[in-house]
RNA sequence: GUGGAUGUAGCUCAGCAGGUUAGAGCACCGGAUUGUGGUUCCGGGGGUCGCGGGUUCAAAUCCCGUCAUCCACCCCA
């Protein structure tokens, strides 16, 4: 049989990584700057962590797609299909909510459901994580989705849309399931196989049913949003409020309900276009009682997470510009078998100041520029019998074709005074021409 | 779990009313060029035509099955 990754995974090739950083690099600044700290948490859990976050109502439709198996301990462990559940495990386990209020945490990484594969959609996928622990502040709520947002534009994606909703409080849910179940069951025959059992297990998930006739009848219902308690409401306002007067750009959406039970009250979500039918980033919301169910003391909480694919495959759909691969200042050419480890040695001294690379075997001129030029670097620096006796380097500029004798010993400043011209890190078109 | 489309070189694909030795472009290696790259020219390596079976004198090509990939349904933390 011929080894391949398993259906859902991908690799992430060289090529990749630059455009992946550029993900996690602007979440940590954006989120940072925010105050919110990096936690790493294992892929894998106890199973119980997971099924304890979950609840009844999910637990049919969600156990059957977490990867759970029983290690060589006997122990039943689950790999990650979320980062709350860890996360907020984490919170307990080192009696966080001693720490300075509210704690907040980001974290990124591999993420695994037992899914079938489409567009948008794998087994393996990767998230971009925030939890807000220790505030019912409706503020908390307003930050976590303005740092959302923030972190998309800092990433140069426009034009997504953020929609806000509330699931309410477990008696708004409460009243409202009743009054969708009292709406429905009369119409039971008429509505998708789907949507009955929906009614049945958490009736407001009817509302994403897709089913047209589901939706007929769904339509003139009313929301989640119209049977919030004046405290849930108030809430709603508040955190709406908070976005009107940031300036940050959102629609409610009065219909977002939720398949886990754990969450409470604010509930978001970020949609993109153009990137087939998983066209959601991410989503988040409160989930105030989380904490308690998993053994931790009753503090509350906001989060979200979004999916890096899906937004990598936005930021494509939009041209937004990537940054390209980092390429080399200099790459040495050995022309003498003697010169082999010479340039090797150079490269080393070089590399605290900037990306050195050198040919392994004795290079023929015209090869050695050539690989010199493939790798990408702006100089070329040949060494052979001639440059041994005279003790430099010849330097040659690839993109003008210009030359010079350089003294092997003055190498360092030369990179110094190169690196303090152009920073190492520039696409390709732009160094070009700087290099002149 | 269901449906559709697609599987030919590392990549993108052509070839498929059955017919000799399966092709192109890109990429890779070498040469023109034994001290000067990119361009150009010449040459080369690289293929169980996804896999299995069937039809046929003959199958990359037709039929059946199977597997994989993609997209969608489903589901969605």
């Amino acid at each position: 049989m011929k080894l391949r990754a398993v259906k859902g995974t991908n690799d992430r090739l060289p090529a990749d990584q630059p455009r992946w950083h550029h993900v996690i690099d602007a979440a940590a600044r954006v989120l940072g700057r925010a105050g919110v700290q990096e936690i790493t948490t294992p892929v894998f859990e106890f199973a119980e962590v997971f099924e304890r976050s979950v609840g009844e109502a999910a637990d049919l439709v969600v156990q059957k797609e977490m990867y759970t198996f029983d290690d060589r301990g006997g122990r039943r462990l689950t790999l990650r299909p979320e980062f709350t559940a860890g996360v907020l495990r984490a919170f307990v386990e080192h009696g966080m909510h001693t720490w300075p209020s509210p704690v907040k945490l980001w974290s990124h990484g591999p993420a695994f459901r037992a899914e079938n594969v489409q567009r948008g959609r794998y087994r393996q996928f990767h998230q971009v994580n925030l939890e807000i622990v220790g505030t019912a502040a409706p503020v908390a709520d307003a930050e976590a989705i303005a740092l959302f947002a923030d972190v998309l534009r800092a990433l140069g994606l426009r034009g997504v849309r953020v929609a806000l909703g509330s699931v309410g409080d477990p008696d708004d849910r409460a009243a409202y399931n009743a009054y969708l179940r009292g709406a429905l069951e009369p119409h039971a025959e008429e509505l998708s196989e789907t949507s009955r059992e929906r009614l049945r297990l958490n009736p407001m998930r009817v509302l994403d049913a897709k089913d047209p006739g589901d939706r007929a009848l769904v339509a003139p219902l009313k929301r989640p949003l119209d049977f919030l308690n004046p405290a849930s409401r108030a809430h709603f306002d508040a955190v709406a409020a908070c976005l009107d007067a940031w300036g940050v750009p959102y629609d409610v959406d009065p219909g977002i309900v939720r398949g886990l039970d754990y969450y409470r009250r604010t509930a978001f979500e970020i949609h993109a276009e153009g990137i087939g039918a998983q066209s959601a980033l991410g989503g988040g919301g409160r989930y105030d009682g989380l904490v308690a169910q998993l053994g931790g003391p009753d503090v509350p909480g906001i989060g979200w997470a979004f999916g890096i694919e899906r937004v990598l495959d936005a930021l494509a759909q939009a041209e937004v510009a990537l940054p390209a691969a980092e390429r080399p200042l200099l790459f040495l050419v050995p022309m003498d078998d003697e010169a082999v480890a010479e340039a090797a040695g150079i490269a080393r001294g070089l590399r605290a100041h900037a990306r050195v690379e050198h040919a392994y075997v004795r290079r023929a001129p015209g090869k050695g520029l050539r690989d010199a030029d493939r790798s990408g670097a702006r100089f070329a620096g040949l060494l052979g019998a001639r440059e041994r006796a005279d003790g430099v380097v010849l330097l040659k500029d690839l993109a003008s074709g210009s030359e010079r004798r350089l003294p092997l010993g003055q190498l360092p400043d030369w990179i110094l005074a190169e690196t303090s011209l152009a920073p190492a890190t520039t696409d390709t078109e732009s160094t070009a021409s700087d290099a002149v």
